[in-house]
DNA sequence: ATGGTAGGCTAGATGA
DNA sequence: TCATCTAGCCTAC
């Protein structure tokens, strides 16, 4: 192991692997050799008591010394360990102290709370005696053998662990609590409120528990094996997350979850290092010899062994001495032309701690080498078919000589191949999921944010596949420190104290201190899932600098691997980068501000929004300002308190409220990917590893992954020829690279006579199957090479008895799923919680089969493939024109359809007829096609149809019992965009409703006349809510990067927020403002003011004009547009606006259409649809019709 | 860093 | 002055 790991020292000057990762990498490896010197020290000491084991590594951020205080150097009682003494001496290093958190621990509650930091010290070394490099580790504390627990902090990171020794034994100390939680859930079995919380949050706490401990005893021959259904002995694994450090740990896959622990009842955390996972490479063979500098081909044929010859002299130049190899056959459906689409190939496998091959090597007799640059983590999670979360078999477990880990168990695999998924699927494990909140200040001086109070809540059994639990947390904890400028009120303390049973604060003197709590909390709680709001663009980065900054030991039990270097951390304005992302792994991140970007459409995602959207609950936002001058008064510094852990739980209830958790496994374990990264969003990601692990079964090399395209910088890439010369920006947003989908013309107007709406279920995926495309079976030759590559065209599609291709068949894996998955929830007895879960699966599946296309045309996607995806809508344009046509030939009105969809005027106010006519066109359509299917979407009772995209209909529902309701369908329309200001959507909404109302055109001008005069007249007089004004649009970019910043909004907004330091307005927020009048002659666009600057300046006004004119009146004209009676000049003149402006508005497209559908709304245009009155004569031999023609004028005719 | 295209609309720039 | 174009947003599929 150490000629291994020297070996990889010498590999310095391969910086070339990544060059924007320079100083990534820079890091990681100065850290590798250091560490590595520490490794061998510490194994050469093996046969020395525990507490002088391991040398301290001069290296080591954690070497400076946690600040004295009382609280941290208080030994803590509970580790009073009891351990067996012979171990303790033999083989010292083996002993791990495990700390199984109680659910319901009040390990904190009994305690003063300026003493409850008890579990620091086991964090932080003990004294400073630390400080000489070849010293070993000394201990003030007397009961040493609990001193074990700091030994393996330092020096661990680069272990390259022996996996033939023979670990013997790990200690384990437990605190258990199962039948406390038990209690502990029934008593506290119900619904947090408000009320709750301002009581106290015990109340949902954990409330007169004790603490109870139990001790086991974990090695070799005692860790918690079971039997497996071949009858082996192996341990049942749950795996969560994954991790890989290809540069210090090359061929090493971290894997954490946990095991269920018999003797302590409960599941544990634990780490399995999976090691010497190979680099596989595939090797093309040419058919003849090529000479590379004149790339004449010989005649001589090349053979194996002839590219096994030449391989050999390529990996020594490359310095891998040592590989294995054999024939294979693989296929190849990819974007590479020359690939065949079978072949034999040369496949080498090397051990990962040899250099990386380039990419690009080429060979006399080989042309390709695929797999040069595959993960280790691709390789484990295909080869051992790990699809996302599932429980795992484990043979030949180990125990490590030296833990790696912040996990309670740890593991070590010698091969991936102990691995196996199992075949008894029970239930996944509960979870331990954190909230995390912070509150920070900018520091005055160095103006950068500082963390000044964290709040967390803890669920202790968290159930992945149920819905949310009824009781959100059972613990919960804050951690308040004072700004570096001021001081706590002199009171704070005592009216802490007071509060001890509402709330558990911890007080620390500083940053630091808060920081070494809270890490050291979390070691202890030891979460699987942290939560929180825009962790990833704020908080973690936020946290990983001022750990750094203050220097706090033990950085990386945020996470669950323990490493000594914090990956380089550059400024980033809060947005994680990748290496902080990874700082965390081993505990999954959950940020709801990026599921509920996925999840649900909102006005904006921060919390406040969030909480209002989401949980109907109202929440304030604390200013910086406010926040700091809550630190002047006890009171005040409760509060603050309290609603930083109010944000916790509104967090965790936004979580719980959009199924985030149990919707991110169903979709990782539909995908096979890594959870962490379902929930970091992102669907390209998900759907690689869905084809990776398809292609991969059927033997298919897949495409590399490409780093670094070196920007090519390709402006006219398409030869469209088009005056694509300014393409402006990095990647604002690229001119669409092929067609898409067709939208027929609407005919215009407003409709009362019943609408049909036909669409096609899920057209796109239903496509891929029904045509059998897939990049197994089109050839995209002929599309790439011919010039016209944008043509379908040349495409030629696969026979119909041509088997399916791959992507069909996941296609039609996950239709198929769904549907049994609704069969199930069909069945009546299902219970409501395994309807949630069935509800969550379906929609998982559903949201896979949609992405499939999207990543098809996406130009970075490993599985890119442009001609597919343009044949995909191409398909889907024939099929829409077809149906529009053999509709049309029904003789039925079309009068609107958009990429899957027909709108039929039925010209019929018969309800039951218009539901048999549109069965009737269904089952004509679906006559066409032999999976593709149509179904009626919706009937409209009236219409309002505006635009392409844009309509506002009232829908028909039927239900059961034959009762008929409506519901507004709005679309595109101004009302349902959040760019324009809630005044105008309001009015905008009335006006809508009016005209679907079926009232009489003349009261519906009328009605609409009326309201817009009444708010005009409230709007002069100022008297209405100031949000009423919000004007919000998001920000794409970061607002100074836009080049253009002066005539937009928004943007000059987000500057002027930005400028006044503390929280940034970043790209992907949303920006609300108001059109203000300021004295200034300056357009609409310059005089926009952030709400809080209108609410500070007195200068400052609404500009009503404005939003009359800019805002209401645009709205409501468009709306209006097709009804007659009124116009575009009307309506400003009851606004209060000069009409003139809007004499003859921009009628000149209007003039040309005759088709044009005008509101008919005379007394007998109205009831032109009713049939005559008629009945027969109620006299038993008459039978007579008799007809009423004019009820009202007595007309009879018979 | 990372599904797609189609389309309406505003406000500002540009040119006849 | 008007027509025409573009950037930027947000929506419907
Ligand atoms: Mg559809
Ligand atoms: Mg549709």
């Amino acid at each position: 192991m150490f000629a291994s790991a020297a070996a990889f020292s010498k590999k310095k000057p391969e910086a070339s692997v990544s060059l924007a990762n320079d100083d990534i990498l820079d890091g990681l490896m100065g850290e590798l050799h250091k560490s590595s010197k520490v490794t061998k020290h510490t194994d050469t000491k093996s046969g020395q008591p525990a507490a002088k084991k391991v040398a301290y590594n001069p290296f080591s951020v954690e070497r400076n010394s946690f600040p004295r205080s009382e609280e941290s150097i208080t030994p803590k009682a509970s580790l009073t360990v009891k351990r067996g003494l012979s171990y303790d001496k033999v083989k010292p290093q083996t002993q791990k102290n495990l700390t199984v958190s109680s659910p319901v621990s009040r390990t904190y509650s009994e305690r003063s709370v300026s003493n409850v930091t008890v579990e620091q010290d086991e964090d932080l070394p003990e004294n400073e005696e630390f400080n000489n490099g070849s010293q070993t580790m000394e201990t003030t504390v007397e009961d040493s053998p609990t001193e074990s627990i700091d030994l393996a902090d330092i020096g661990f990171d680069d272990d390259m662990v022996d996996t033939s020794s023979k670990p013997e034994e790990l200690e384990v100390k437990h605190d258990v609590v199962h039948d406390n939680l038990q209690m502990d859930t029934k008593k506290c079995n119900q619904l947090i409120s408000e009320e709750i919380l301002t009581l106290g949050w015990e109340n949902v706490g954990n409330n007169g528990q004790s603490e109870t401990h139990m001790d086991f005893t974990v090695d070799n021959s005692n860790l918690p094996l079971v039997t497996n259904s071949t009858g082996e002995q192996v341990l049942r694994f749950y795996w969560l997350d994954a991790y890989e450090d290809p540069y210090h740990q090359p061929g090493t896959v971290f894997l954490f979850g946990k095991v269920f622990v018999d003797s302590v009842k409960s599941h544990v955390s634990c780490c399995v290092t999976v090691k010497n996972i190979e680099r596989r490479l595939f090797i093309l063979p040419r058919v003849k010899r090529m000479n590379l500098k004149t790339h004449v081909e010989s005649t001589e044929e090349t053979t194996l062994p002839m590219v096994y010859e030449e391989f050999q002299r390529i990996a020594e130049k490359h310095r891998i001495n040592e590989f294995r190899s054999m024939k294979v056959r693989k296929n190849y459906a990819f974007e590479i032309l020359e690939v065949p689409v079978e072949a034999d190939y040369l496949e080498v496998r090397y051990s990962a701690e040899h250099p990386v091959l380039p990419s690009d090597v080429k060979g006399e007799t080989f042309s390709h080498v695929f797999g040069t640059n595959t993960s280790s983590l691709e390789h484990l999670l295909l080869n051992r078919r790990m699809k996302g979360p599932a429980w795992l078999e484990l043979k030949c477990p180990q125990v490590p000589a030296t833990e790696t880990s912040w996990c309670k168990l740890e593991i070590i695999l010698a091969k991936p191949d102990y691995i196996s998924v199992s075949d008894n699927q029970s239930s996944p494990p509960p979870l331990v999921v954190m909230t995390l909140k912070l509150q920070t200040l900018p520091n005055p001086k160095t103006r950068q944010n500082e963390i000044v109070a964290a709040a967390c809540l803890v669920h202790c059994d968290f159930q992945m596949d149920r819905p949310a639990p009824k009781q959100p947390y059972q613990q919960h904890f804050c951690v308040i420190s004072k700004p570096s400028d001021s001081i706590y009120p002199f009171d704070f303390r005592d009216q802490i104290t007071k509060q001890t049973k509402r709330m558990k604060i911890e007080i620390t003197p500083g940053e630091r201190g808060l920081l070494g709590f809270l890490l050291a909390k979390i070691h202890k709680l030891d979460p699987d899932l942290i939560v929180g709001h825009d962790i990833y663009g704020f908080d973690l980065d936020l946290l990983l600098h001022r750990i750094s900054a203050n220097k706090v030991p033990h950085w990386s039990k945020i996470s669950r691997l323990k490493r000594t270097f914090m990956p380089k951390i550059v400024q980033s304005h809060g947005k994680a980068t990748f290496a902080e992302k990874s700082a965390v792994c081993g505990r999954m991140l959950c940020d709801v501000q990026i599921s509920a970007r996925e999840l649900i459409r909102c006005r904006s995602y921060d919390l406040s929004e969030l909480a209002k959207q989401v949980l109907k609950q109202e929440r304030t936002e604390l200013d910086y300002d406010e926040v700091r001058e809550m630190f002047s008064s006890s009171l005040q510094l409760l509060k603050l308190i309290e609603q930083t852990l109010l944000d916790s739980l509104f967090i965790l209830n936004i979580m719980y409220e959009l199924s985030v958790v149990p919707l991110a496994l169903q979709i990782t374990n539909i995908c096979g990917n890594v959870m962490s990264r379902t929930l970091m969003g992102g669907r390209s990601e998900r759907n690689e590893w869905l084809l990776l692990h398809a292609f991969h079964e059927k033997q298919y090399v897949c495409p590399d992954k490409e780093f670094r395209k070196k920007q090519v910088l390709p402006v006219g890439d398409d030869e469209d020829g088009d005056q694509s010369g300014s393409k402006k920006m990095a990647q604002g947003k690229r001119k669409p690279a092929y067609a898409g989908g067709l939208v027929l013309e609407p005919k215009k107007g407003f409709y009362d006579t019943y609408i049909l709406l036909l669409d096609f279920n899920s057209l796109y995926p239903s496509i891929i199957q029904e045509y059998n495309i897939c990049f197994t079976t089109i050839s995209r030759s002929a599309a790439t090479t011919e010039v016209h590559d944008d043509d379908e065209a040349c495409l030629i599609l696969p026979d119909h008895d041509l088997e399916p291709g791959v992507l069909p068949t996941e296609i039609r894996k996950l239709v198929d799923s769904r549907k049994l998955v609704k069969t199930l929830m069909k069945n009546s007895d299902v219970s409501h919680e395994q309807m949630m879960q069935y509800d969550i699966r379906q929609k998982a599946l559903k949201l896979t089969a949609n992405s499939m296309y999207g990543c098809l045309g996406f130009t970075f996607s490993r599985f890119y493939a442009k001609p597919l995806a343009a044949l995909v809508t191409g398909k889907g344009r024939e099929i829409l024109m077809q149906t529009k046509d053999l509709v049309q030939k029904m003789n039925l009105d079309v009068i609107y359809g958009d990429t899957d969809s027909i709108m039929i005027n039925t010209n019929s106010v018969e309800l039951d007829q218009v539901y048999k006519l549109g069965n009737k066109v269904k089952s004509e359509v679906n006559k066409l096609y032999r999976l593709l299917e149509i179904d009626i979407d919706g009937v409209f009772k009236s219409m309002l149809l505006l635009k392409k995209k844009k309509y506002a209909a009232l829908c028909v529902h039927r239900s059961p019992d034959g009762q008929v309701t409506t519901s507004q369908e709005l679309k595109g329309l101004d009302i349902v965009r959040r760019d324009w200001c809630d005044l105008a959507k309001d009015a905008g909404k009335y006006v809508v409703s009016q005209i679907l109302s079926g009232e009489t055109r003349e009261t519906i001008v009328e009605k609409i006349h009326t309201k817009l005069q009444e708010v005009g007249d409230t709007v002069r007089s100022g008297d209405i809510p100031l949000t009423l004004f919000y004007i919000t649009k998001q920000l794409t970019k970061n607002p100074e990067d836009y080049p253009d910043k002066k005539s937009l909004p928004h943007v000059q907004v987000a500057m002027r927020f930005n400028s006044k330091g503390g929280k940034k307005m970043r790209a992907g927020d949303t920006v609300p403002y108001i059109i203000c009048e300021d004295g200034s002659t300056m357009s609409a666009t310059q005089r926009a003011y952030h709400p809080d600057e209108l609410i500070k300046q007195d200068s400052l006004k609404v500009d009503t004009k404005y939003y009359l004119a800019h805002q209401i009146h645009p709205v409501v004209a468009r709306l209006c547009d097709p009804i007659q009676g009124t116009d575009s000049a009307h309506l400003a003149e009851c606004l209060g606006l000069d009409p003139s402006g809007y004499r003859h508005t921009t009628h000149h497209e209007e003039t040309a259409e005759e088709d044009l559908v005008t509101l008919q709304l005379t007394m007998e245009e109205k009831f032109r649809h009713c049939d005559r009155f008629t009945f027969s004569c109620p006299s038993p031999n008459c039978g007579r019709q008799i007809v009423l023609d004019s009820v009202f004028t007595g007309n009879v005719s018979i």
